[in-house]
DNA sequence: TCAATAGATTGCTTTTGTCAACTATATGGT
DNA sequence: ACCATATAGTTGACAAAAGCAATCTATTGA
């Protein structure tokens, strides 16, 4: 990642930072001719969603200081909202838990900021609601760290729309990456066009990756004769490398080639395509004859690897 | 919208407001022992952005009581950090200024700050670090209004990529919408793939719509023969309608068609569309001609609209 | 010209939060 | 069994943060 891509993160980051302050503010403000402060709804809340949580629990849940919650949960208790059971396992601790009292409280409060949310909400346009959820998600995702977690990788044969976008990132990625011109998204269009008018679903696929639930990869499996099965249109994601997406795509052809009946799987790809060339590899392929040419713009050399898929 | 989904959004800002009141929690003790709380960096922050500010103005700003503000200004005054000067326009108001001293705090709090965030935004991956920042970067303008305000509307010529999109948007948003088959897909596929490997920059035109900045909408013309040109591919994002876009897409056609020397503008369209039909009709198609089929799966009535573009 | 209003400040008060000390229990090692 | 150490929870003392109301001055609009 670029250094300035960095900084603008940075940015966009405090910036938020100094916007969201703004809004805890007002939603601090919301609270006021309620009985209870932000912090007293934040307690309120872990009591009432926790069960069976103990004030270190909270404590350390809300960053809290102990002496400070535990004042709260006094007041609490004698308004009659908390009960309190000595712990089984540990007789430090108590057991808190809200009372009927308690429950109603919260549920007052509960409904209060419900309808606060709601309000503003509902003054969204429909689009900008979705993408406001979506957003926020996302925010809480990244920064909890699931954002990095394992995110599970599908592979699916293609539905409709998926060749169209398959065609719209061929050619963003290739023009964008490699400076590549028009002639390239003309190809991969007729492929791609070429592949849905002619699909024969016993002897060619098309392969589609998500990671996480966002689009990251593709390839195809076409008929070049009975014999000759060609693999096309293999693409992962800029974000979405370093997942062994790739390589997957590429087994699954593989696999798929030979439960067809093919005798050999044969692709068509250039230089440049220094990540590919290595899935190729592993996969089995070898380079068979080389060409150069400018189709594409800028000179490369295109390649045809063949793979022989008898046992 | 529905309702769930609403709830859906409610709970997603809700969720959202407790995890950011933590975060903010955090960043609060991030400033434990700096010389300055939350609230006097987001002053300090307010002087030294906004030129010529007033303690009203920040009071405004920042939401905070103009008694609490003027305190923490004094302290400023007394450090030697800032400068009042009498406004000339009101006799009330003091413009403020930091002193040299009042910048040096602030270029300290201010490294200070970038450093937090810097460590925070380099643990994470390459691509949370830009999801996060799009992210957050939507929720600020959702939230700001900005995104409801009037998003600018550019009509464009396609660039590479945008006909894979074409694709990909008219498969998914027929076949969710209408149930159409994947024979639609295929057709609009080999439409696409055409125009590009038969495209005439002189009689031949793809136009692009963007609303804010994304993507909301397409329309093609196409030589049919010498005399006659063929609008196709009219489409207008579901977010994106309302705002005039599909008038727009095809009154820019017929000014081309004209320009281009056509006689006839032509289209094919299904009855079902009728959205689309009021936007030929205003332009002055007249329906020539019908035919039911049902190519698409569900059964519907093709139609023939032209347009005589001879003065 | 005068009432209403906005900017700024101050005294007073409450709320909120921190710190350190202390008790009681738990845990792990020898 | 015993001891050092750590954790749960409480309390007192205190400091910081924030809010409220009164006040003064200047401005604005009728």
């Amino acid at each position: 990642m670029r250094d300035t891509e960095r900084d603008e993160s940075i940015a966009a980051v405090r910036s938020f930072n100094r916007f969201y302050t703004r809004r805890i503010g007002v939603l601090r403000d919301g609270l006021l001719n309620s009985d209870f402060s932000l912090t007293e709804a934040r307690v309120l809340y872990e009591l009432a969603h926790a069960e069976g949580v103990t004030a270190a629990g909270i404590a350390r849940e809300l960053g809290l200081d102990p002496g400070y919650l535990s004042r709260i949960l006094r007041t609490f208790e004698r308004g009659g909202m908390v009960s309190r059971m000595p712990s089984p396992s540990d007789a430090r601790q108590s057991i808190l838990a809200l009372t009927t009292e308690g429950r109603k409280a919260y549920a007052a409060l509960d409904a209060r900021s419900q309808a606060d949310v709601a309000a503003m909400v509902d003054a969204l346009p429909p689009d900008g609601r979705r993408r406001l959820t979506a957003a926020m998600r996302t925010v809480e995702a990244v920064l909890e760290g699931r954002g990095d977690g394992p995110r599970p990788i599908l592979l699916r044969p293609n539905r409709p729309g998926d060749i169209g976008w398959i065609i719209h990132r061929h050619a963003v990625l290739y023009t964008g990456e490699y400076g590549w011109n028009a002639g390239f998204e003309t190809l991969v269009a007729e492929i791609a066009a070429q592949f849905l008018a002619k699909f024969d679903p016993a002897r060619e696929m098309c392969l589609i990756a998500e990671l996480g639930d966002v689009l990251a990869g593709s390839v195809m499996v076409v008929r070049d004769s009975d014999e000759v099965a060609r693999l096309r249109l293999l693409l992962v994601e800029p974000e979405a490398r370093g997942h062994g997406i790739g390589r997957r795509l590429v087994e699954e052809c593989v696999r798929f080639a030979r439960g067809a009946g093919y005798r050999k799987l044969t692709l068509w790809t250039n230089n440049v395509l220094t990540a590919a060339r290595r899935i190729y590899e592993t996969a089995g392929f070898r380079l068979v004859s080389e060409e150069p040419h400018d189709r594409f713009g800028p000179p490369m050399v295109g390649q045809t690897w063949d793979l022989d898929l008898r046992p």
